[in-house]
DNA sequence: GCAACGAGTCGCTAT
DNA sequence: ATAGCGATTCGTTGC
């Protein structure tokens, strides 16, 4: 059976971090949990969903829940990363071990966002037909690749949320840029399309500027316009 | 005095999430902990850093360890979102108060390795007099904007980090088209480098082509080199 | 291994 | 509120 197990322990520390950044928590209250892959978060008590400090799967820990010792200490060699738990109290700690593990299953991703919209490239404009799903250019892959009725590739960058960043238009700019220099489109005129349920006012106008288009759709309305 | 808490629950489970997607996370064994301010995560045991459900500040939460009854129901009205917790069995829960909460001081970020630069420009050129930290251009701010002996305005991207993506000197390229159509530098040639520890071939082969230059840059030499 | 990109990203700062 | 962007981002997929 498939026994997996975590500790979690209530306590009153600071800790050290060193690794990437160097970085300390002052004295506190935390609540510090251990995987039993050697991950580990720590949290204070009520700042938001964010970890105050961690540590990646793949840490070893040494003299973890040891109340003789006062300092816990979690180092990731690969990483070169470590973790210093300086402990002044131990309030409370619990024992978890586990047998099931059921999945998580999400609806709604980018990705079914764009089978949706490949399945029916009507929704984008009428006489389109389906190139490639993540065609491959130098400079990353477009989410659909589709041509007109005249062979013109047209090009969609799907987005799941209202997009804002000035670097989607540019990503997609550079994407036809890309088919530009292609000889597969020689002689073509790339297009594009930005397909998402929403845009900023400071995106759109370089949307337009950049001669893109906008195609505002939502992925409750493609289901249930899905057959 | 200034006292927070949290719940934590060792609890056998499967949730559902709605809101900004939908998601469903099968039955299982996991710890769930809210903090006092309605925040809270759902961790499996031992799957990386990452919870597999959350929810923001703001959450209020119905029926919360209630062990009468079988489903605990957050719901953030503002944001529509809400999380149900459909409960098997509380295994183990802990009750969480605390009167200390020290701040976390980080040492590295890119802001910090930022202003070390920017006092000490000659570890990028000779001769650079600093013009203004986050400069201003429609297209975004410049982290380091300087002029070299001749006038010319040269701009700095930096990274604290490796930089593999080729968004990266596109950005910086992007600043210094604006620079060009800037009335303040007009008849000046601009010139940009990106400073970081390390660069990614392909990214490297971008700067390289886009006639920008790479600093190889580290926080920790920054600081050994420091007054 | 590197590279590119999405994420229910989060959280901060400035307009 | 919006926008821009860093993050010890993490995690997945493809080459």
């Amino acid at each position: 059976m498939d026994s997996r197990g975590a500790q979690v322990f209530y306590i009153r520390c600071s800790i050290r971090y060193s690794g990437r950044i160097d970085a300390e928590l002052e004295l506190g209250d935390r609540i510090f949990i251990v995987f039993h892959d050697g991950a580990a978060i720590v949290h204070a008590l009520g700042d938001g969903v964010k970890p105050k400090n961690w540590m990646p799967s793949g840490t070893q820990w040494k003299d973890l829940g040891d109340t003789t010792k006062n300092i816990w200490v979690g180092e990731h060699q690969g990483r070169s990363e470590k973790l210093e738990i300086y402990v002044e109290d131990v309030w409370n700690d619990m024992q978890c071990f586990g047998t099931m593990h059921g999945r998580l299953i999400k609806l709604g991703s980018e990705r079914e966002m764009s089978d949706l919209i490949a399945d029916d490239l009507d929704l984008i404009e009428l006489d389109l037909q389906l190139v490639e799903r993540e065609y491959r250019t130098p400079v990353g892959p477009i989410d659909i690749l589709a041509v007109d009725r005249k062979g013109n590739p047209v090009a969609l960058e799907v987005k799941r949320a209202r997009v804002t960043g000035v670097e989607v238009p540019y990503q997609l700019l550079r994407y036809l840029d890309s088919l530009r220099s292609d000889p597969r489109w020689a002689d073509t005129e790339p297009r594009g399309h930005i397909v998402a349920p929403g845009i900023g006012r400071v995106c759109r106008a370089e949307t337009d500027r950049m001669g893109l288009g906008f195609i505002r759709l939502d992925y409750a309305n493609l289901i249930s316009n899905s057959p």
